[in-house]
DNA sequence: GCCAACGTTGGC
DNA sequence: GCCAACGTTGGC
């Protein structure tokens, strides 16, 4: 799986904005308007080739839907300059650009997603920050061990079919 | 639609 | 620097 050093990520989006079937139409995708300074720096730490979890929230259920890796690692995000634009911070400055992003580039989408509630039902992935009640972290990192644990949820899953 | 759990803003 | 008001996220 993950190279040596390799860091793990899970990454929120709502599949009505942006899902799983999107990245994979897609193949990559830059990662644009994240907005909170904690998940921006999460996203600074990341390095090409790093595997990250895609998570759907606010879905009917939420939980982990694939795997995606960067693609490339953090650049300013255009759209905080372009005042058209949602996500438009007009104190950032272009010598000092406040917002960052990745893109990232899909790798595998689950047969069946892997829901919140089995996250959590989960004893081996209690400590998962995505678990934790209230956690509205968009960005963020996951030990190697719940990520694998993740995975193997997945394959579980698909071998029941 | 509700609301808990934040994060941000701005008055003081 | 404090904190009230407000806005957002996201599960339920």
């Amino acid at each position: 799986m993950a190279k040596r050093g390799t860091k793990l990520w899970l990454m929120k989006s709502e599949p009505d904005v942006y899902s799983i079937d999107d990245l994979e139409r897609d193949g990559t995708e830059p990662w644009e308007g994240v907005r909170n300074y904690q998940a921006r720096n999460f996203m600074r730490e990341m390095a090409e080739g790093d595997l990250v979890l895609f998570y759907h929230s606010n879905a009917k259920p939420p939980g982990v839907a694939g795997i995606c890796r960067v693609h490339r690692a953090a650049y300013p995000d255009p759209t905080q300059f372009d005042p058209k634009s949602d996500y438009y911070d007009a104190k950032s400055k272009k010598d000092e650009p406040r917002w960052s992003m990745v893109d990232v580039g899909f790798v595998e989408k689950f047969a069946e997603e892997v829901s919140l509630q089995a996250l959590k039902d989960d004893p081996a992935l209690t400590g998962m920050r995505v678990t934790q009640k209230g956690s509205r972290l968009s960005v963020q990192p996951v030990d190697a061990k719940h990520f694998r644990r993740v995975l193997k949820i997945a394959k579980a899953k698909t071998k029941l079919r």
